[in-house]
DNA sequence: CAGTCGATTCACT
DNA sequence: GTGAATCGACTGA
């Protein structure tokens, strides 16, 4: 007899905690995405946190702005940026409210929906790549900026609906520096990745790009 | 208003 | 391992 998941959606105030509490324990849950051809479904591997406008690495670091104005509204909301002028990212906002504090969903494993996936990724090389990368979630997902801003709390009206799972073990948690985060924001520990996991992407710290001629 | 660069990915050597 | 792709947000003058 197999156990039934636990399908009870991540409430508001599951999100309104400080992102360093939260960002490790959504290791294991599960993302649902409702879409027009069916759903998809994202066991979440690797993590980032973001915390607010005294961190170097954040979008709110230099204050509010209209493309992180969600970062400032009430955990549980959907942050989608766009980014290298073709790709998006996406994060759960974290409280409490006006600490403008996000998780960036870096990497998962695809659990339900992986043909819908594969379309979408076509350069995959195998299922283990559909969602490894934070543009390539996005893309694995299908998101993109009309999300910026929906309600993950919502469930079932909810594109999303974040479900509780099992949240990986204790133990199981590995963290590190933030990938690809320049400068002081390379400082902190704020990545959070489940150990040996296939789905989790590679390290790379930041590079500067070169200067155009 | 022009210059710079990005919470990246992919193709190619 | 290196470099191109590609454009909107942000910065500072």
């Amino acid at each position: 007899m197999i156990a039934t998941p636990d399908r009870t959606p991540l409430t508001r105030e599951f999100f309104n905690r400080p992102v360093l509490e939260v960002a490790p324990d959504l290791l294991g849950r599960v993302l649902v995405r409702t879409t027009p051809d069916g759903p998809i479904e994202l066991r979440l591997t690797e993590v980032e946190a973001y915390d607010g406008e005294n961190d170097p690495g954040s979008h709110a670091y230099r204050g509010r702005t209209a493309r992180n104005e969600v970062m400032y509204g009430p955990p549980g909301h959907v942050y989608v940026y766009f980014t290298y002028g073709m790709w998006h990212c996406m994060n759960l906002v974290c409280g409490p409210e006006g600490r403008a504090s996000a998780v960036l969903l870096r990497a998962g494993e695809v659990i339900v929906g992986a043909e819908l996936a594969r379309k979408r990724r076509i350069s995959a090389r195998n299922d283990k790549e559909l969602a490894k990368g934070p543009a390539r979630l996005t893309m694995a997902l299908g998101v993109d900026r009309a999300l910026d801003g929906a309600d993950a709390c919502a469930a079932p009206d909810s594109p999303f609906a974040t479900l509780t799972g099992t949240p990986v073990a204790p133990d199981q948690v590995r963290s590190g520096p933030r990938t690809g985060v320049a400068g002081d924001g390379g400082i902190h520990p704020w990545r959070y990745w489940i150990g040996n996991d296939p789905t989790v992407s590679p390290y790379r710290a930041h590079t500067p790009r070169r200067r155009r001629t």
